[in-house]
RNA sequence: GGAGGGUUAGCUCAGCUGGUAGAGCACAUGCAUCACACGCAUGGGGUCACAGGUUCGAGUCCUGCACUCUCCACCA
């Protein structure tokens, strides 16, 4: 047996034993026959950086299930990988080579990319690392990336189905345009903030009618550039005179027409607006509708561009400022009110986002989003918890076509092609050769990329090998479970789920588990702008990867947020070194005698033994339900409460002497329950908390190398012969009996190094076998001299204190100690006590509804109790009696 | 404007299908007991935000209200 340390020291432990699976090819799936498969895909991690908390929550969660079912004998499958991050790499990357003095356009697409290619390196080994120090046992041989050759596949694959399909289409439609990155975003990437802006109040003159002027209101003045129309409600009142004639738009002389639109509410500003149909998605839509002319005042990095006027080039603020000036000048501007208004802003660089018209490639949602709806409410699709099914439905059914093309090089490039003689664009995988329309030869490709969540939304089958039919594909997938955050179902989840039933006819998925965000201990987003994010290498640095890990898992249930608190960071690391020790412990006796055959219950157990078994057995039952049902932070609780209170701080304590007699024929069967409830232990906990649990697991199991490791060990099940419910309830009485003389002592201030004798006073045969069965250690954990079962009280001195527990007395002659008025004050609250519970009892079964109506095992357990209650009031009444 | 959370011990949070409120930390007291002071023992502390309702019985189900957080939404 190989010697432990006096405390757990888990930087000497864990990049060893992870080493140890790693050489073991432990978490390695195979396409098994034999074998149910359990899969699960690891949301890509971005290639943007390094991980956070909120990854450490996320890959515990999974790791912990996928170990939990590897155990249970699944073919258990974690796929890991990266993910490419498009706008959020390009944009990391331009950063880094403006650093170094290189500007992107000079270096060049080809440059740029081979840049980016560097950086994907170095970031996704980073990353593996990081998941690796966390304990994470994906499947490492097959660790995927959104651009691998594959996901380029699968990508183009879909796209061109798509396009067949005719739900792919190009169009000239309003997209949110980012003037900083240059790039169109999809309606997910945009991010409404309040802002306190202004509105102004300007008067558009009317045409031929000196004087006449009509009001609008404006949040954005410097579109007045692109104005083709004023729009009223057709029923306002107001302006029903005024529809139809021409208005002169100010600085710029053109004439638009005041059309009537019902889009317009008359309660809101004026009842006038003016609509700018190539800057607003609004204005997009009334222009639409009444064959407005869209003109595009803005060019790509939000400067003005209206040439002839003295705005052309200015930034849109510089030429807000500008036309505000200008209006008051004329006399057209009639106020300007602060008003509080939503803007639009990049989720990535947080500029504000302008709508703008330009011809970019779509995805037409309609029909895809149906059988999506459909797969929560057949419930083939399930969300734990629950209700963040009506978050995904609410995105789906209010759902409009996505814009998928991106103005970026970072990307899956699309696969269209243009005939540089007629224009004529080709759909393909290759470059066609020759234009079917003029037969000419010279094409190029269209330079946008994809969004980043394209590729995404294929992870859970491209990985797998998709499009073509692997034994992969066909085994692992559909996936068992997917476990993200909150943060990304519209982003991600939902199209994971569309594409997945599009492509591969199934959902992707059965179950998502949701999870919340991380946040800091005063509850606050941990971000970088803020600088109050918590690495999680420092948390394994300082405290171990096992107590990162319990600290991410206890006490958060599936969807909320939680708080990362250092103080049971801490807690955690304690309970590692608690685990240790008492293994520590074991491993010491284990030592000094012959251990009886592990397979066969051994003779000589005694109360104790098959207490201890009989709950780690149906604890066992417990947890396999609470991780079945995704519960985790249950399940983790369940066993640290066992191992630490019933185990550690119970049975531990009730064999000791046992295990320190000189000659005791129980001891064999002492050790062999100590082992087989550890190992039992440590294999429930292993999912949790991987390293601490394996390192012991190959002190205890294996101390000539490392053969089986506990990662594959198998899940322990609920075995009937050891259920010993009657020696539960024995111990659980005796237990009881401990704690009451232990806290008689301590009111009396009896310091424990003062033992003394313990009379168990009862006429209940039942009750005096149990006494007599835990003889070994009920002295020793009461700090008894000697213990003595009778029937009546011979023997016992008229001073002594005693307590009351159920069918029993107990006395202790403490005389030189007794405080007679103390022990009489103590049992008057005991009777007060038991009077409450007594009447609140009777109260329950004096009520005839409760009687008729409650089920008949809660009435029997109340009468129950309410005889126990009454049995023991009259000892403690008979005891006061005696003190008199 | 919609939607969804949260409100439980001083703090951070659990509490499954309704049956006498739990953990960790903190606090108080005692203890170097030969696994562990990253420990052991004992104890104090909660009208489960508020108001109704359903029920024999509600922290748990329903309705309303207050405060708070988050998400969604085109109000110029």
């Amino acid at each position: 047996m190989k010697e432990l340390a006096k405390t757990y020291s888990p930087q000497d432990v864990e990049d060893r034993i992870y080493a140890l699976w790693m050489k073991g090819n432990c978490f390695h799936a195979e396409v098994n026959a034999k074998k149910k498969p359990y899969t699960i895909v690891m949301p890509p991690p971005n290639v943007t950086g390094q991980l956070h908390m909120g990854h450490a929550l996320d890959n515990t969660l999974q790791d912990s299930i996928i170990r939990f079912r590897r155990m249970q004998g699944y073919e258990a499958l974690w796929q890991p990988g990266c993910d490419h991050a498009a706008i959020a790499t390009e944009v990391k990357v331009t950063e880094k080579l403006r650093e170094e003095g290189i500007d992107k356009r000079e270096l060049g697409r080809e440059g740029f990319l081979k840049a980016a290619w560097k950086w994907k390196e170095e970031y996704e080994s980073r990353i593996v690392k990081q998941l690796h120090k966390m304990g994470s046992s994906a499947d490492w041989d097959r660790l995927r990336f959104t651009m691998d050759e594959g996901c380029s596949y699968a990508v183009q694959t879909v796209f061109i189905r798509l396009f067949e399909k005719g739900y792919i289409y190009k169009g000239s439609r309003i997209i949110n345009w980012c003037p900083v990155c240059g790039t169109s975003l999809s309606d997910a990437e945009v991010v409404h903030e309040e802002q306190q802006g202004h509105f102004w109040h300007i008067r558009y003159p009317v045409v031929g009618e000196p004087g006449r002027y009509v009001e609008i209101a404006t949040t954005r003045p410097e579109t007045m550039l692109g104005d083709t129309a004023v729009a009223v409600h057709p029923d306002d009142e107001r302006y029903q005179g005024i529809v139809g004639k021409e208005l002169e738009l100010p600085l710029t002389g053109r004439r638009i027409p005041v059309i009537a639109d019902s889009y317009v509410d008359m309660e809101f500003g004026t009842g006038c607006v003016k609509i700018t149909p190539a800057h607003d998605p609004n204005d997009f839509e009334v222009g639409k509708r009444h064959g407005l002319q869209e003109i595009n005042m803005l060019h790509d990095d939000a400067t003005i561009d209206c040439p002839g006027t003295p705005y052309d080039g200015m930034d849109r603020y510089e030429a807000r400022k500008a036309i505000v000036e200008d209006l008051e000048k004329l006399g057209l501007l009639v106020k300007t009110v602060p008003h509080m208004h939503n803007v639009g802003t990049h989720d990535r660089c947080g500029t504000t986002v302008e709508p703008m018209v330009k011809p970019q490639w779509f995805v037409r949602m309609e029909e895809m989003a149906k059988p999506a709806i459909r797969a929560i409410e057949t419930g083939e699709l399930q969300f734990v918890p629950d209700n963040f099914s009506k978050t995904y439905l609410h995105w789906l059914e209010n759902i409009k076509d996505w814009c998928i093309s991106r103005q970026l090089w970072w990307g899956h490039r699309i696969p269209a092609y243009y005939c540089a003689d007629c224009g004529k664009m080709v759909v393909a995988a290759e470059k066609p050769e020759r234009c079917p329309d003029c037969g000419g030869k010279d094409f190029s490709q269209d330079p946008d990329t994809l969004d980043t969540w394209f590729s995404s939304a294929l992870w859970p089958f491209e990985t797998l090998g998709w499009p073509e039919e692997t034994p992969e594909y066909k085994y692992f997938y559909p996936t068992s479970v997917l476990v993200t955050g909150y943060d990304i179902i519209f982003f991600w989840v939902v199209r994971m789920v569309f594409s997945g039933i599009e492509q591969t006819g199934s959902v992707p998925f059965h179950k998502v588990l949701i999870h919340g965000l991380v946040r800091d201990e005063q509850g606050r987003k941990m971000s970088k702008s803020l600088g109050n994010g918590i690495d999680p290498l420092d948390v394994v640095d300082k405290y171990g990867a096992d107590a990162l890990r319990m600290t991410l898992l206890t006490g958060n249930a599936p969807g909320n947020d939680m708080r990362f608190v250092w103080a049971r960071a801490e807690a955690s690391r304690n309970f590692m070194n608690k685990l240790w020790n008492a293994s520590r412990f074991i491993m010491m006796n284990l030592d000094k005698a012959e251990l009886p055959d592990p397979d066969v219950l051994p003779e000589g157990l005694g109360m104790a033994d098959k207490w201890i078994l009989s709950r780690v057995n149906s604890i066992a039952a417990d947890i396999t339900r609470n991780m079945e049902a995704f519960d985790l932070g249950i399940a983790l609780d369940k066993v640290e409460s066992f191992l630490w209170e019933e185990f550690c701080d119970w049975y531990i304590e009730m064999v000791k002497p046992r295990l320190y007699a000189e000659h005791d024929e129980t001891k064999g069967a002492a050790l062999w329950t100590l082992k087989h409830v550890l190992l039992k232990a440590l294999k429930l906990l292993h999912p949790f908390c991987p390293f601490v649990t394996e390192e012991i697991y190959d002190k205890l199991e294996n101390p000539e190398g490392p053969d089986g490791l506990l990662i594959r060990a198998e899940w322990p099940l609920f075995e009937e012969r050891l259920s010993f419910p009657e020696e539960e309830a024995e111990t659980e009485r005796v237990k009881e009996a401990v704690r009451g003389i232990r806290a008689l002592r301590k009111e009396m201030n009896v310091p424990m190094s003062r033992k003394a004798k313990v009379f168990v006073v009862t006429k209940n045969p039942e009750v005096k076998r149990t006494f007599e069965h835990c003889m070994s250690f009920f002295g020793s954990l009461a700090f008894a001299s000697e213990v003595l079962v009778q029937e009546g009280k011979e023997g016992i001195s008229e001073d002594a204190v005693s307590i009351v527990i159920p069918e029993a007395n107990i006395y202790m002659p403490f005389a030189d100690l007794v405080d007679v008025e103390k022990e009489r004050e103590r049992l008057t609250k005991e009777r007060e006590r038991l009077a409450k519970e007594i009447s609140r009892s009777k109260g329950m079964l004096s009520n005839s509804r409760f009687l008729e109506k409650a089920p008949e095992e809660k009435v029997k357990e109340e009468r129950e109790k309410l005889a126990k209650y009454e049995q023991m009031m009259k000892q403690v009444e008979e005891r006061l009696e005696g003190l008199k």
